[in-house]
DNA sequence: GTTTATTTTTAGACATGCCTAAACTTTTAT
DNA sequence: ATAAAAGTTTAGGCATGTCTAAAAATAAAC
């Protein structure tokens, strides 16, 4: 049996492992999950005598091939019940991420059968994130963050890929949502920010907000 | 912050008191939650430090203020899970208990609100049982159980009280179902056992089975 | 009203998952 | 190449919630 803080730390680990490549470093998780680097390496033993990661002391933590599938279905669980709370329980998209990461830990794969089902099969859930199939699949859309667009590019806000209360607040102050329509003004070389168009207004953003948007252009 | 375990400590002492009166026993708890009379007297020690219930030393406990209305609350939760399932994602009525046993523990009131709304504000799980309200009023309905009916009456079951598998499949076999029409044929005085008729067949049950279908009767 | 049986509580242990402080590796800088 | 810095692991402790065995309190039986 898996236990409650296992799950976060594989999905810790997957989180991680998806947004930079080579080994995940201790720190990296405690960092992610908010403990001690030493309850870390408490963990990874007890990860590794499970057979659900690979770990060399000192030497970083990758996930086993059992391991990497159940922290992809802890992250398709977690999607779709993002999806569920926004478009059936009508929650805001800034909402849902702390009850979603309660409901993640449900055990009951007919439950999450029967909730894809209910959903309608969704590819990706309200942030725009590709969520998991059955089998492990992660579905690929075929957009760019946009701090990698050129200057003059039009484009649609496809999803974001930080799923934080504070970002996705701002995000609704600046009047960003799914399939809001982007054109990129003008790139500051100094600090990489961006001058933006959004429904005919100016906006100024950091790189830090810009590469945590995805957008499909117009081509 | 109320931990896992004393949700169902809470939920086992809320269950044992809505059947019989006067104090609880350790005993009685054990044998609800499947653990020992000592990790029982454990538990009732931090529930009384922490205000939920009123106990004193070998002579049972029972529900404060505040525990009886963290304990409907969670009914609440568990009976409002069970609709979604067996309303929304069309499981049978069989299968729900263990998820939403699971469920009933996720926390976020605005959670049970929206849900409560989203299944238009059911008086009655799909068992029949009455779900709480939002300030812990538990809904009466005028039932009462089978083997308290005189022969020769007729009625519709509407509900059952008891949550087990086994119990459930039993009344499928017997074509029993919420809704159902019953009549009783005659009841047998040696051990209480019924001969009633569903849908123009004769069966026998025994009172066991009776005492947990809850009737409705025509007047 | 004792004695016996039952129930309940305490005592001591154990697993999980967290912590801080100290020791040990690896990496970086000079 | 060695010293300093950064990162990681071990050691020892603590809280939660469980267990078994033994002691204490209550209830039942004679």
């Amino acid at each position: 049996m898996i236990t409650l803080a296992e799950e976060n730390y594989l999905k810790a680990i997957l989180s991680i492992s998806l947004n930079e490549d080579g080994k995940v470093s201790t720190n990296a998780i405690a960092h992610e999950i908010g403990t001690s680097a030493a309850s870390v390496s408490d963990m990874l033993k007890k990860l590794q005598d499970k057979k659900l990661i690979k770990y060399k002391k000192y030497k970083g933590v990758e996930l086993s091939k059992s391991g990497n599938s159940k922290a992809i279905n802890i992250l398709r669980k977690h999607r779709l019940w993002e999806t569920f709370l926004v478009n059936k329980l009508a929650f805001d998209w800034g909402e849902v991420h702390d009850v979603a990461e309660q409901l993640e830990h449900i055990k009951s794969e007919e439950l999450v059968d029967r909730l894809d089902a209910f959903l309608d099969f969704p590819q990706f859930d309200p942030h725009g994130e590709p969520i998991p199939t059955k089998d492990g699949n992660i579905p690929k859309s075929n957009t760019i963050p946009l701090n990698e667009l050129n200057t003059g590019t039009k484009g649609k806000v496809m999803g974001v890929t930080l799923d934080e209360t504070a970002f996705l607040d701002y995000l609704t102050k600046l009047k960003i949502s799914i399939g809001t329509e982007i054109e990129v003004l003008e790139t500051i070389s100094f600090d990489q920010s961006l001058s933006i168009k959004i429904e005919q207004q100016t906006q100024h953003i950091s790189s830090d907000v810009a590469k945590h948007l995805l957008i499909k252009t117009k081509n």
